[in-house]
DNA sequence: CTGTTAGCGCATTCAT
DNA sequence: ATGAATGCGCTAACAG
């Protein structure tokens, strides 16, 4: 009870052999002898002897650990891409320290001072609202110059010389758009929050692109909410008022609220009215009725990001900054 | 471009002082003076100096870290349990580090050790499924032994001496079935899932409780789902075979697709039959009918644990082993 | 095949 | 008030 773990040295003492011997033996080292190497692993055993992390990352200069920085930990897409990361992650002999910048500019630079000095061998972030709406990145362009691998997923910054991992937002809306528009829909509104993002205004790109494409566009019916949760009396206002068919929303819960106010002004789903979401979370799928939206692959898109990172940190010369693109895709549901 | 991070030996090179000079300027010893520690500063500053953290690890034998082994990211339980663990972790000082277990012993053994070997000052466990069910808990028997902080949370182990946060899963499961029981109820099954934990159990024995206590219990009402998923199917068969006006189930999940299976089968919700989930996620309260539903406060439960283990790492003598318990709380909705 | 030694970056005791 | 020296636990270059 009580014992610490026993270091090399106690392991030494106690074989009456030198340090090194015993490190060496540990580590299948060819310079130790068969049966020195069995007694020194026999003993290491019994006193279950476990190697100090710590040491050795402060000896070899690596800690076989990534360090990822997300915005919001409570937003399934980003949980799932976080679930993606750990996996490849894990797979390669990784570690990941994850810390949440809660969208603030000030917790992200905190984030990331923290884990880059000496805590991980590369990064993994996405960066706050707050971050993407100053344009404020001097804490990344000095990490960048420091030589530390750094890869953006989600949300990219451009002025950044670093891969990054993104979706194909805008082709994806565009056919989302353009999926409600085979289906016959011709007044198709589109409802958009967080309006600072790159990724969001991308969606409203692709959705102008489609209605321009099929003289659909109506300026009047792109809508922005500035708080989602709150956002039912607003949605069933612009319901009551214009004639819609349906509606792309950029942002999960958005397709459900909107679904519900739909429900309540008695438009038939999906056949007078369509609702297409994006990000294909739990509630998509187990709403009733379930709600057709655009999978974003999150879990792929982080396992591919923390699969670029590790590629990375071992090979910095080989590392070419480009954008790898995650292709999403249109799951139809009951919804549209 | 390329440049490592400046160490303190570089710094006192420039500086034309000793490194200990250094050291001690920047920790703003009362040894150095006034001038010099400003001197310091300033070229420290200048080169943007940042400790490293390794190194400050190993001198110190402290990581000002928390390890934290969850069963499952994708559970919006498990984090919400993680938000509170990281913000309470955040406002004391302490970094967070997350494993995942995906229910396995095998990784939670795996993680465990890697989080211990020097990683961290102290660890937060919630015990995967198989561990709770094969009752094999050497590696945290070990682990407590060998002086390491250690807390379970949401899910306890008995024979481990070490304090745990969990849940009123009996307490809760007893008053959502009597709150049913007052609404009039008199056929209310229970939908229960993963049955070897031990929360489940706890849950079913409130159930039991209540029902007893009104002369309601009807042993034939307890059904397990193995595969939560994929339930739909025999759910809709339960409800056709058995005139239930009620149902308490276990799993937020389970809540959601026995009300879709009642509405399939025209049952007027709450009129006629009423739910009742556990674990209140978005879910729960964005179904239509919203779902009523036990809230466990997972954010309230993580960041009590955290502070405990916190506590614990900053003072070992005086931890008490005891369980803490957070009250749940019933959340009334549409659907009860 | 085994041992001695140096050093990763930092804090700290002890001298000056 | 400042500096030299030691050690945290480990690896590896070098010597024997």
């Amino acid at each position: 009870m009580g014992k610490k773990n026993i270091t090399i040295k106690e392991l030494a003492d106690i074989l009456n052999v030198s340090i090194s011997t015993v490190s060496k033996a540990l580590n299948d080292s060819h310079e130790i002898g068969d049966k020195t190497k069995a007694k020194v692993k026999e003993v290491a055993a019994l006193y279950n002897y476990r190697p100090n992390f710590i040491a050795k990352s402060l000896k070899n200069q690596t800690t076989k650990t990534i360090g990822v920085v997300v915005p919001d930990i409570l937003n399934y897409f980003f949980v799932k891409v976080l679930y993606g990361i750990e996996k490849e992650s894990r797979d390669r002999g990784y570690k990941v320290i994850t810390c949440i910048s809660h969208e603030s500019l000030e917790i992200e630079v905190e984030n990331v001072t923290t884990l880059t000095n000496g805590r991980v061998d590369g990064l993994l972030i996405c960066p706050s609202e707050e971050t993407q709406q100053t344009k404020n990145n001097g804490h990344l362009k000095e990490l960048i110059d420091s030589s530390m691998p750094v890869i953006t997923f989600d949300r990219t910054i451009n002025a950044l010389q670093c891969p990054s991992v993104i979706s194909d937002d805008l082709e994806a809306a565009r056919n989302a758009t353009q999926h409600l528009i085979s289906k016959g829909c011709k007044s198709i509104a589109l409802f958009s929050a967080h309006g600072d993002l790159s990724v969001m205004q991308d969606r409203v790109k692709g959705y102008r692109s489609a209605m321009q494409e099929n003289h659909l566009l109506d300026e009047t019916h792109i809508f922005s909410f500035n708080d989602v949760a709150h956002a039912e009396a607003s949605i069933l206002e612009i319901l009551k008022e214009h004639s819609l068919d349906a509606v792309l929303t950029i942002d999960e819960l958005l397709s459900v609220k909107t679904i519900k106010m739909a429900q309540q002004l008695n438009l038939a789903i999906p056949k007078d009215f369509k609702v297409i979401g994006f990000s294909n979370g739990q509630i998509s799928q187990e709403f009733h009725p379930s709600v057709s939206s655009v999978d974003q692959h999150a879990e792929e898109m982080g396992a591919l990001a923390a699969g670029l990172l590790i590629d990375s940190i071992k090979n910095p010369e080989e590392t070419t900054i480009e954008s790898k693109v995650v292709k999403s895709s249109l799951v139809e549901r009951d919804s549209s």
